[in-house]
DNA sequence: ATTGACAGTGAACATCCGTTTATGCTATAC
DNA sequence: GTATAGCATAAACGGATGTTCACTGTCAAT
């Protein structure tokens, strides 16, 4: 595909830029204001260079029907490939995992690149939407979808953990000398919890709210 | 939402398969010609029905160019098929939107499906890296990337709005009898924001945070 | 020096296309 | 009965919009 000129690259763009904000393909007039030209030819130059160089396609005489063939903006970025991960939401997690089958407490799905997650394809992840307010200091409210993935906790962690059969959220504290606990993240909910028996089920990676 | 005759939906719904077909909206005569009618005034009548129902929007004179309010398939669907979507990262917006060559402040780009998100795919989308604290309060902290829909504010959003020449999260207020006002979501930070020219760019959808 | 690609002005022209003002028909509601 | 809403025809009007022709200028390559 031939190359544009910088010019040429211009007009492509605000076309395209006009179409994603207003939904509509600019008329001749409106690229002629944009770029300040004096004459809807000046406009009709460029068009026709795009056309002729495979840029875009037009039917000749109707308005505003512009068709492109080349997306500049899937081009300028590398756009190093996001990796699309889909994922399951629980409402809650009884005992262990689900089985395969029996998509238990499964309340939904959710699809999200892993790199805005936070999370690694090659380690296991789901969802969780969070009940009560024992970790509102860091942010995440009831409501809140947790993505959680899959992996050993290390110190400071944000996990989700089995409690006498339910699964909430705290933060899971490792010292040397000590053996792990747990801790909520609310100032009205001081309280510590030291467990004898810790099932963390996995690492909080990412918060998703709806506002 | 007023619900339309069936008629009327038959009319929206060829509105939107010729957009995803040709990817241009059809003028009055291409829908008269699909429909068979034999006046455009039979256009007219659905289109201003349509309008007055709130399902679509136009600009009144120019040529095709339709703008749906209400995504007839978006409600069809039962959900199973999870739409994702791509949408651009800023760091920050400096006036209006930066232009389509010029990707100016696009720092990344993430992908989520718009259930998650809370946004529809017919309106333009962006996410935003959020800096400062004045949306503490309401679990909105910095470095969190906001997901943000471009719409018109209702009383109570959280829009993106621009201030001097920055782009900032704030609560938009707009009481009956008052002109409409920003306000911040810090208790440290109580001070209202009355603002003279307000830009909203557009209200903020979904919050997400790596943890 | 000449050619050709690129960028633009200026003005007319021919449709394309939305708009308006009529009129008529069929239901349903009061 | 008499509105009122939905649906459609018919014809003309005018602005919006793409198209064309003629002309000017710059810059790099031949």
């Amino acid at each position: 595909m031939k190359e544009l000129t910088f010019r040429q690259e211009e007009v492509l763009g605000y076309i395209q830029l006009h179409m994603r904000e207003n939904g509509t393909w600019p008329s001749f007039r409106e690229i002629e204001a944009h770029f300040g030209f004096k004459s809807t030819n000046a406009v009709m130059g460029h068009l026709k260079a795009l056309e002729r160089k495979g840029y875009i396609s037009r039917v000749p005489g109707q308005a505003r029907t512009f068709r492109i063939n080349f997306d500049l903006n899937e081009e300028h970025q590398p756009l190093e490939a996001l990796d699309v991960i889909e994922i399951p939401i629980y409402g809650s997690i009884a005992a262990g995992f689900p089985d395969g089958v029996e998509t238990g407490g499964e309340i939904g799905r959710l699809q999200i690149d892993t790199e805005t997650a936070g999370i690694r394809r090659s380690r296991r992840s789901f969802a969780l939407r969070v009940r009560g307010e024992s970790m509102i200091d860091v942010g995440i409210f009831d409501g809140d979808t947790v993505i959680v993935e899959q992996c050993p906790p290390r110190d400071g962690d944000i996990v989700a953990a089995l409690i006498d059969g339910e699964t909430t959220l705290k933060r899971f504290i490792n010292r040397p000398g000590r053996s792990p606990y747990l801790k909520a993240e609310n100032r009205n909910f001081p309280e510590l919890h030291p467990v004898a028996e810790l099932v963390v089920q996995g690492v909080a990676r990412a918060v998703v709210r709806n506002l």
